[in-house]
DNA sequence: CTATAATGTCAACATGGTTGACCAAATATC
DNA sequence: GATATTTGGTCAACCATGTTGACATTATAG
């Protein structure tokens, strides 16, 4: 695999090309789609663990920071995930003061999510990696390039 | 996060940008990557499930398939996680007889796997998956745009 | 002969997820 | 107003995946 990075000039993909080479191609962009996303989480896995979080708190504090006043169930709709998978990280976060907790006004069953500014803060920080690490690269691969992954993500996660 | 995607339409990044939009940018694209990484392991997923299998399982065969072979200590090298998280999975995999095991003839500690027919043939149905997903999207948004992607991932795994 | 390397295995533990069951409170419906 | 449904919370049992530490085996290296 090291091999094929490094032997095979991480060609793009066209008619002309043989089923092998077809298939070299696609093999080499599904390793570097996964080292690629590995790379991305390594910094702020670092920063959680100092504070004993993990991922989950990051995505929490992710989605509950671009949505305030996000309901409960809505957050788990985001996160794919069950209500009990959410409660035990989502009580630390209360606990923790990252995460503030309102009763809404039309319906008093529904619980609304926000970020307190120390959760904010984290969040940023958080986040920040991510988007320092994307900035760094998108700079150093010019505008068409970033243009050309956006387009790509976009299609992928069916949005496109 | 939803309505960002919607009403943002998937801007470059330049340094005409206020910081505002910049950051409003590269959060959108850490989404993208989130939703898009995610998309990616659906299906495999899927499969691996029938058998009784998880994701350890096809990162296995995958890298055993791409380096015939290979020892151990390679193996885990490439997956990073130590020999006690590796055992099981892997032992298992030579129960079904989806990955075979010879011991080295120039270091007779050394012990080299390799695919199945059979492991191949699940190795190629689990990729297969993934590298149609690329292909169809690939083809969706045309070789300048997927050069462009493999640009900012071979930046982002250290390979660029 | 002894030290080191490659592998395998056991145990204890943490994390993050699942499903099922059940409860309380608020709202919706008949 | 009685009843059903929705939203949320919690407990328990379980599974998958990972960790570290300890120890054994075998083969190679010095």
């Amino acid at each position: 695999m090291v091999d094929q990075i490094s032997t095979i000039d991480n060609p793009p993909l066209d008619e002309t090309l043989t089923p092998d080479m077809r298939e070299a191609a696609l093999r080499l962009a599904i390793e570097q789609f996964y080292f690629g996303y590995r790379a991305f989480t390594v910094q702020p896995d670092r920063i959680l663990a100092e504070r004993g979080l993990g991922r989950v708190h990051h995505r929490i504090l992710y989605f509950v920071g671009r949505n305030p006043r996000i309901s409960v169930n809505a957050l788990l709709g985001m996160l794919s995930v069950s209500k009990q998978a959410l409660n035990a990280p989502l009580r630390q976060l209360l606990d923790m003061q990252l995460v503030m907790i309102d009763t809404a006004t039309h319906d008093k069953r529904v619980r609304e999510l926000s970020l307190t500014a120390a959760g904010a803060e984290l969040e940023a920080q958080l986040t920040g990696t991510q988007m320092q690490q994307l900035q760094t690269v998108f700079a150093q691969v010019g505008a068409n390039a970033e243009a050309g992954w956006r387009q790509v993500m976009r299609s992928l996660s069916g949005q496109g």
